[in-house]
DNA sequence: CAGCACGGCGCG
DNA sequence: ACCGCGCCGTGCTG
């Protein structure tokens, strides 16, 4: 029983096995790392003036906040001053700032116990801000401040000083045909031993933290581009984590769903809400906490967590939050999502027993992770590594099958290539790989690609299944990364 | 000026 | 008191 190149599921213990997995990736990452992948540093400079112009109006609108007799606590530095022309005189970048600001002068937050720092005073993060977003008007402009700030600064900034100029016949083949002389190429460098879920790591710059989940976020994503006479082809499982989930639990409820190919977040809105009809059920009001709720409880969320994250969602999808959705209403939605799928909580309960009787738990190829916190005599450093038992089989499993696929992709890029067509692989994004593909292969080599994906845990020899939930991955082929042409 | 801790936030 | 990463600006310190 050996799924690619003879890696098992030997489901205990074996450093040997996934030492092997880890190894298999070496050549495709060194390729990806070296080759990179091309970006339009005019476009980033371009959409980094426009964040810079809307940053200075929102500064300014925020100062006009500040109180009278408030105004000498203030200080933004002197370039800030001098892109607001000299009206500025906080800087809304500054924590400290903000929450001075908030939570001293303008009493935002007042009826709510609201999340602190770890020196103890209010944090001005997201989660909170969400939470009181209805209390003053200045609340929305310091959020529409913080995205523009952080998508300015450590992308549209700091990418285009990253990229390194290639002349087009070092790039690429193709390149030849074209009339553009040279791209610029990110090089990022992927860490394979970073994480302790055996996932990839990304740095130098981060590739795997490219925006994509905001409107203006994935507007940056979108300087990513092909190389010329190529397209982006990208490859990535369908609600994985779910499935690993329903494997690892040998969880009925969820496996005959993704057996007939029902949208498990769906299913969970529908039971939950007591909606007879999935036509029925909306993408937001319904889908969207469900959801929510399906990757919350795999890593150990609490009622306050969820809420906290599903106020978020609703401002997010530009929906106030409906009144009834309370932390008390949190509570019962996540007993009813445990009744819906009663296989979970006693895996989650095995994962407790394994961490505190050995120390450590390990994933279905033998990656092992020490929980020493289970012997902590602080009850919140035991709840703590309960959490990290909890999740670590499903995201552990995520990783090695991407891994998997990734090895026997290069099969693919390299006996494409040996044949005289450009196929190069370019990034890996968790449960994702993304290769350049010359025009006119970008098809099929995406369908290859799916294939593999597909059948990533079958054994090599029989061609049985060896993962009880069926397996699904979509393809993306694109000119720009996450801009559909 | 460089280095650091912190708060905050991008992705899966 | 939601898992796993890497990186930004601020504010402080040597």
């Amino acid at each position: 029983m050996a799924l690619y190149n003879g890696i098992t599921l030997p489901n205990a213990p074996d450093l040997e096995n996934v030492r092997r997995l880890d190894l298999m990736v070496l050549p495709t990452i060194n390729r990806m790392s070296r080759y990179g992948i091309a970006i339009d540093p005019d476009y980033l400079a371009e959409l980094g003036s426009q964040f810079a112009l809307e940053m200075a109006d929102l500064q300014r609108d925020i100062a006009s906040y500040i109180p009278a007799h408030a105004l000498e606590r203030f200080s933004a530095s002197a370039a800030q001053i001098e892109e607001a022309e000299g009206s500025a005189t906080i800087n809304a970048s500054s924590a400290e700032q903000i929450r001075t600001l908030l939570f001293d002068l303008l009493a935002v937050g007042r009826d709510q116990k609201l999340k602190t720092t770890g020196a103890g005073k209010t944090s001005t993060g997201r989660k909170n801000l969400d939470l009181c977003r209805d209390d003053h008007p200045v609340v929305p402009l310091v959020l529409q401040y913080r995205e523009r700030a952080k998508l300015k600064s450590a992308f549209c900034d700091a990418l285009p000083g990253k990229a390194r100029l290639h002349p087009r016949a070092e790039c690429c083949p193709v390149c030849e045909l074209s009339h553009v002389e040279h791209t610029f190429r990110l090089h990022t460098e992927f860490p394979t031993t970073r994480a302790i879920t055996g996932r990839l790591s990304s740095r130098n710059p981060n590739l795997q933290q490219i925006p994509i989940r905001t409107d203006l976020g994935s507007r940056i994503r979108a300087a990513f581009v092909a190389s010329p006479g190529t397209k982006l082809v990208s490859v990535d499982f369908s609600g994985m984590e779910m499935r690993d989930l329903a494997h690892l639990a040998n969880a009925e409820s969820l496996l005959k769903l993704f057996r007939v190919g029902f949208d498990p977040h769906v299913n969970t809105a529908m039971k939950t809400f007591g909606i007879d009809d999935p036509a029925k059920v909306d993408k937001y009001l319904h889908r969207l906490p469900s959801k929510r709720t399906n990757f919350g409880i795999q890593n150990g969320t609490t009622e306050k967590g969820l809420h906290a994250q599903l106020v978020g969602d609703y401002w997010q999808a530009g929906i106030t939050p409906p009144d009834w959705l309370t932390q008390e209403w949190c509570k019962g939605f996540i007993v009813s999502w445990h009744t819906v799928y009663p296989e979970v909580q006693p895996y989650f309960n095995t994962r407790y027993y394994l961490a505190r009787r050995y120390g450590f738990v390990w994933d279905p190829w033998g990656r092992c992770r020490y929980i020493p916190q289970v012997y902590s005599s602080l009850p919140y450093k035991v709840h703590e590594g309960l959490r990290e038992a909890q999740n670590f089989a499903v995201t552990a499993s995520n990783a090695e099958q991407t891994k998997l696929a990734m090895a026997e992709c290069e099969e693919i890029f390299t006996d494409l290539l040996d044949a005289g067509v450009w196929v190069f692989p370019l990034l890996s994004v968790h449960d994702q790989i993304i290769a350049e593909v010359e025009d006119d292969w970008a098809t099929q080599v995406g369908e290859q690609m799916v294939h593999v994906f597909e059948h990533v845990m079958d054994d090599r020899d029989t061609r049985e299944r060896l993962w009880r939930c069926p397996i699904r991955s979509d393809c993306e082929i694109l000119d720009r990364w996450k801009a559909k042409d």
